[in-house]
DNA sequence: TAAACAAGTTTATAATATAAACCAAATTTA
DNA sequence: TAAATTTGGTTTATATTATAAACTTGTTTA
């Protein structure tokens, strides 16, 4: 009746991560940051846990001589996100 | 954007509970046991958390001679439901 | 050139979810 | 009727998690 929620998903920040991602083509740290009004290392920690899971990609670059860190979402993430909004669903109706 | 999400609600076995709270006049803990498929343990815990945060109320009397809590969603706690699903549609889309 | 800022990472702490162990009373079974 | 099992939970311990605080490296600005 109620299926299991991806515990990688069912997360605050992760899940605005996953969410802000899931509608643009890349998105970099500062960005992320500002969107979700998330202290730096709580974001890097859970950008870390994404990538582990293969749900977003990191690349590291410059913009000008000042570091960059670009995400984007995995297919995979983009489906492991839809089915934790399906299955989220159960639960609100 | 991101509105903040209720903690008290944004977990996975309280909210299972809260979705079928709402939906019954009132439920008993062997029920909700069932159809969560909690543990006695965690379901005890989260339904006193539930109690504490005054989203149910829970009645403890007796069925025959078998004890027996039974639980209900409170007016507050609906709306707290309700404003739960509302902040987590803003994640979805 | 010293102070402030940018863009993060690492580490420590506090909160949380969850399971394991336990308990008391009732019921079933040998 | 005594022992074992089941019911209906609670309490306690553990493992995970989220989060913030502290730190790092390099850059810009006063």
């Amino acid at each position: 009746m109620f299926p299991k929620l991806d515990p990688l998903l069912h997360s605050e920040l992760r899940l605005a991560v996953m969410s802000i991602l899931s509608g643009v083509d890349e998105a970099d740290f500062t960005f992320l940051k500002n969107q979700t009004g998330a202290t730096s290392g709580n974001l890097s920690v859970q950008i870390d846990k994404l990538t582990a899971a293969g749900y977003i990609t990191v690349e590291k670059g410059f913009r000008g001589k000042m570091p960059r860190t670009t995400c984007r979402i995995t297919p995979s993430g983009r489906e492991a996100f839809n089915q934790y909004v399906e299955a989220l669903k159960e639960y609100l109706s």
